[in-house]
Formats: structure tokens, sequence, C-alpha cells
DNA sequence: ACCGCGACTTGTGGATATGGTA
DNA sequence: TACCATATCCACAAGTCGCGGT
């Protein structure tokens, strides 16, 4: 890492995992289901009116009803196997219905608490069928390049270049201002792929003597030209974007139109790993039709593409997955790139649900599953030591599993991966841990565990089950990785595996935190919207710190902070002038006096309000600067206990949920109010 | 009993749309 | 009414994890 000036923020960690040394509560077996969970309380409170621009999918009717009765509650088997979307009734592809407004078409899912038995719904596991008839348009290619013939510099002299070369040199030239060319790796490795697209003998021999300062100009005064375009212009560009991309927004799921992800083809450019990736400045070529496989419905008309002489590298009709097109990905040979279909459509709906609902299942085991791994602290084995003490991190801290890498990814660790550097020992039982996660965000935090796992954790740290001396680079726990992990897992629970216990705890901590509040608001002052998302944003920030979502503190935060001074300066000056007005109005007489009065105390209070209103932002902007709530809010919490709170606090949904939230957690919008996790 | 493959989720930052403000 | 900074969207990288082949 370079200076440890701008390294990540270190988010505050204070309030991370309690650091009592005894694992949570595990929220007791919440009582959940009062009995009476108003019936259909369709009570919806909140003002988020049901009038829903609707999203472009699911016109799909039915009776909400049928999907879910039948398939609920005696999921087991049989072809209840099929994922949700299965087994709704697909609508005839025509039959667009445009003026009914659909219901979110997924019932309640209540699993009134406990047993919920086995067959999670949409999960997409191994060999089932997630659908009989599947067509769409395949993906969309981006454009040829077009040589702009500018000449870039070697030695000081212009430089002709083929249109296959200046490409390349041009995606190099593009990166002038970012830091990756401060980065020998990035360098080099460009450098490397440029030579080969040079050919041998060319006149350029180095690197260290191009300039590519005429291409970068060109480049910026493109830009500057695309943005000084006529606004009439930029709205007919646009237009006719979208309609050449149309096609390709939509795929049909069993006559269902359903809203595709990603459907266009990556263009080329050079390789940006996060953090010190060996791979970085990569050529990462142009994907053709020859590279691409396209996955859709037998007797589906085979989608189009641009390039007369080639086809697809193999059309295939797989009932089993869900993507429509994939190639192999030009950096790494053992990645894939793949299209799927959007957050709202029913595959992902579905599995978003199962997700959550094993996490509930994983709920009612916590308490069973924490003494065995407390219990494993002591084995006379040193791999169940070990594995408990990963476990009890997976739990407490939320940490991923860590499966191996190879040296040519990033040097990245999760729980099973930890080098033994990555872990101090304090006094006072605590723990301090220092390491690069995914995507190589830094994870640092200081915890106090329990002393036997501290003890466990000194020895793990010195040798390995063997005797032998560890040393700097070693693996903490050496004796098993992810997958062993995983095994006993699954002795544990039906589909259970690490992941599952960041999702538990994030939604179980979300629980906790924002009926705490709702216990300890009770019945208090009636509080704005305002203050009640501000609340939320609060729960949300624990859960994020728990899993430790930092983002860098924007650039123009520092800024923000003094605009929003300045403001609030010019409105406490506005005050003090509405009071003065006051005071003087009060102390003359007069008719009008009454009036004016009145007048000017509704204005003196909504000046108040205002001021107060711009604090609350301002307090709540600071804190979470370095704390990116996203992150948990879509791939974490589950969705229904935020909708379950709105319904039951009067806050609009709206006010959490962006529109594409909106549309992602669709499936859970009906939950009843009372809904816990 | 691995281990690479394949498919799907999670994650961040950059690009762009948007909505409040001068 | 253009600006402008933020809020949201999007691209795509980087994880997880089960499976099937050897």
């Amino acid at each position: 890492m370079s200076d440890s000036e701008d390294d990540i923020p270190l988010v505050q960690r204070a309030a991370a995992p309690s650091a009592k040394s005894t694992p949570k509560p595990a929220a007791a077996k919440a009582a959940a289901k009062p009995a009476a969970a108003q019936p259909q309380s369709r009570a919806r409170t909140n003002g988020a009116s049901k009038k829903k621009p609707e999203t472009e999918d699911e016109d799909d009717d039915e009776e909400s009803e049928e999907a879910s009765s039948s398939s609920e509650s005696e999921d087991e088997d049989s072809e209840s196997d099929l994922p949700l979307a299965k087994r709704r009734k697909s609508k005839s592809p025509g039959a667009a219905s445009t003026g009914a407004k659909r219901k979110r078409a997924t019932p309640q899912r209540e699993s009134e608490g406990a047993k919920r038995s086995k067959r999670e719904p949409g999960s997409s596991k191994s060999g089932q069928v997630m659908w009989k008839t599947l067509r769409h348009c395949g993906v969309l290619f981006p454009p040829e390049y077009e040589p702009h013939g500018v000449k870039m510099l070697y030695d000081g002299k212009p430089v002709t270049l083929t249109p296959e070369q200046e490409e390349v040199a041009t995606m190099f030239a593009v990166m002038k201002d970012t830091d990756y060319m401060k980065k020998p790796v990035f360098l080099k490795n460009f450098w490397e792929g440029f030579k080969e697209v040079l050919g041998k003998n060319h006149v350029i021999k180095t690197l260290d003597k191009c300039d590519f300062t005429s291409i970068y100009d060109w480049h910026m005064a493109q830009r500057e030209a695309k943005k000084n375009v006529s606004k009439e212009e930029k709205d007919r560009i646009k237009k006719d974007k979208d309609e050449k991309e149309a096609k390709y927004k939509v795929a049909y799921v069993d006559g269902r139109p359903e809203p595709v992800g990603n459907f266009r083809v990556e263009p080329p450019g050079l390789f940006r790993g996060r953090g010190e990736h060996p791979k970085m400045g990569k050529i990462k070529r142009r994907v053709y039709p020859r590279d691409i496989t396209i996955n859709i419905g037998e007797g589906e008309p085979v989608p189009e593409h641009p390039y007369p002489g080639q086809t697809w590298k193999e059309i295939k009709h797989d009932h089993t997955v869900t993507w429509l097109a994939y190639w192999k990905d030009t950096i790494s040979s053992k990645d894939y790139k793949y299209v799927f279909l959007g957050a709202t459509s029913t595959f992902k709906a579905d599995s978003d649900l199962a997700k959550y609902e094993k996490a509930r299942k994983l709920k009612d085991l916590i308490v069973d599953v924490r003494k065995n791994y407390e219990r494993d602290w002591e084995s006379s084995d040193n791999k169940k030591r070990q594995m408990g003490v990963a476990m009890y991190f997976i739990d407490k801290l939320a940490l991923r599993a860590g499966h191996e890498k190879d040296e040519d990814e990033a040097d990245t660790v999760g729980c099973c991966t930890l080098k033994v550097e990555n872990v101090d020992l304090e006094p006072g039982n605590k723990v301090k841990f220092d390491f690069l996660g995914k995507d190589s965000i830094r994870y640092e935090n200081v915890v106090e565990v329990h002393p036997t796992v501290y003890k466990n954790l000194e020895r793990f740290r010195r040798i390995d089950s063997t005797g032998k001396k560890k040393k700097p680079g070693d693996q903490l726990f050496e004796t098993f990785d992810a997958q062993d992990l995983n095994k006993e897992l699954k002795n544990i629970m039906d589909g259970l595996s690490v992941k599952v216990f960041r999702t538990y705890n994030a939604s179980i901590t979300l629980d906790r935190l924002l009926s705490e509040w709702e216990a300890s608001k009770k019945g208090a002052d009636v509080q704005s919207v305002d203050q009640k998302k501000v609340d939320y944003d609060v729960a949300n920030k624990e859960v994020a710190i728990l899993c430790n979502h930092q983002r860098s503190v924007p650039k123009t935060h520092t800024n923000q902070m003094e605009k929003i001074q300045e403001k609030l300066q010019a409105l406490s000056t506005e005050l003090k002038e509405l009071e003065d007005e006051l005071a003087a109005v009060q102390k003359g007489k007069g008719e009008g006096k009454k009036a004016s009065a009145d007048s000017l105390l509704s204005r003196i209070e909504k000046k108040k309000q205002a001021i107060f209103k711009v604090e609350l932002q301002a307090r709540s902007k600071e804190d979470l600067k370095t704390v990116a709530l996203g992150t948990s809010k879509i791939n974490y919490m589950d969705p229904r206990i935020t909708i379950a709170w709105c319904k039951r606090n009067e806050v609009p949904i709206e006010k959490i949920f962006n529109k594409s939230l909106l549309g992602k957690f669709n499936w859970a919008m009906d939950v009843e109010p009372s809904f816990r996790f």
C-alpha cells in the first residue's frame, strides 16, 4: 500500500459486534408470530399508495393465491422441486394486460416461524428445470473501433499505427490521469500486450519513450464536444440508442416477459483489477459471436448478430440454468461472463426469497450451532478446535468464507484463508484483525473474544498441528479450508453454508435494532418521517459496519459540509430576523397586530423546523461518510423486515427503497406488518 | 478426495440521470 | 434555466459454493 494517508478511511468500528465474549442471545426465538397477526390486515398504513408506475414486467396476473397456497405448504418435493417461477401460471404472451395493475404476484410467505419444511422455493440448485420455454434476442455488441488517426509520439516523433494498434494505444492514453499509471504491474502488463500488437521489429521498442498525450487530448476534446451537443441532438441520439437496445432488454420465460440484466457484451479495454491485482493492465480482447454461447429454448429463432461471417460458438438449450449467454473472460481463463435476467425477474426474486428463508431457518438452529462450535474450542482434535474458532469468527464477525486463491489473483483473504499475521493478540483477550478482504477492502477490527478462543489463537498463530513453527504467510487455520467447513455445515442444516451466516446476522441485527427502536419510542412523541428515516439509517449503518461495507469519503464531502453550515447560518439569521420582527410587532399596537403576530409565529415555527431538518441531515451525512449502506440493503437485510417496519411506523417505503430496490423487492411488499425475521 | 468448472451472488467505483437551487 | 452535486444506475470485478470428472 502506498501512503497510509488515503488508505481506506477507517470506519468507526467502535460499534461493531459487541466485545462481549458471549455470542448474542440469538434473539430469543422471537415470539414472532403473535397469533393474531392481523389476518388480512392489508392495513398499509404507509403512504405507499399502490400506484407504483408498474415496471414493465409482471403483468402476470393470476390470483396470487393459487401459486402459493398449494406449493407453499406442501412444498416438500415432487414437482414442487420446481422453482416457484415454474409453478406460476404463465400468461399467454400476448395478453399483456396493459390496464390491470398487477398486484405483486408473490403471496405471503410468512412461513410462520418455525417449520418451513425442507425444500426452499426457487433454489436453483442442481438439475432443476428453471424454464420450459425461453426466447430472447441474444446480446448487443459494442460498436467496432473507429480509428481517429491521431498520432502518438515515440521518442518525440509521430508514429503511424494500424487501427488495431491505435485502438490499444488509445485504451492506454485514455487512462492518463488514473493512478494505474503509477503502478509498475499495470505498465508492465500493458507493455507486454502492446508489444504483441505492435509485432516484432516495430519502431516502438519501449514504453518509456511513448508519448500518448496527443491521443489523450483528442479524447478529452471528443468528450467535451459530446457534452456540447445541443439538447435536441442529445435526445435524438438517446432515443435512437434506446430503440436499438429495446429488443435486448426483454426475454420471455415460459411466455412471460422478464427484464434482461446485462445484455451488452463488454467492450475491449485494459483490465482494471482492484487492489494489487497481478493482471491489471492486460488487454481485454474484443469478444465476438464465435466466443459466445447462447442458451435459448428449442425451436426459438437463433439470435442475430452483426458479424456476417460468423456463427455463435454454440447454441444450447439447457433448461436447468438461468443464463441467456456466456463467454470466457479473456483475462482469466477460468472466469466466465454471463448474461442473466435482471434483479426484478422471477428467477432472481425466487432465489432472493429462498436465501432469506434459509437464513431464517438458521435462526431456529443458531443456539445449537453456537453451543456446538463453542464445545469444539475445547476439543482434543486440533482441526475441530480450529474449525470451532473459525465458525465463531464467521458467526460473530460475519466474515466471508475465504477460498484458496491462485497466484494470478489479488492477494486477499477470508476467514479460512487468514494468515497468522492478519490476527494480533492484545491484552485483555482482545484480537486485532487486519487483512484485505474482497475487493481488497481492508478489514480492521479489534474484538474481545472468549478466553478459550484467545488461548486457541495463541497456539494457532505459533505452531501448526504437528507442532511445527509457523511464520508470516502461513495459514492461521491450516487444517481445513472453506470447502471442508461448508461440508460440515451441511450436516447441521440442509443448504447451510458460510455465507448464510452473513445473511442471517445482517438480517437479525436489523430486525433487532428496529424493534428495539420501536420499543423505546413507543408512545413517544410523533416523529417526523425524516427523523424515522435517519433512525433507520442508523440501524442500517450498524449492519453495514458488521459486514464491513465501506466507501471512500466522497471527494466533495468537506466542501458539502461547509455549505450546509453556511445554509444553517443563513437560516438562523433569518430566524433571528423573524423573532425581532415579532418582538417589534408585539410592542407596537394597532389593528393588524394580532394577525401579523400570528403569521410571524407560524413563520418562526416553520423556520425552526427547517433548521432542525438541515441539522439532522448534516449529522447523518457526517456520520455516514465512510459507510456504504447500499450493499447490505441490496444483499443482506431481508426486505420484509424493512417493509413491515415501514408499515408499522407509517413511513412510506419509497423513503427507504429507491426505484430499483422497490422493483427488486416486489416479492416482499405484501408482508404482514407484524413480520419478524 | 481433490480440484477445476460452471453458475450465481456480492461489491465497489465510475458514468449518468435527476432534481434542487442560484 | 443552466448549473451542479448528489442519488441512482450500470459495468464489471471478485467473491461463494456445489458438482462432476478423474
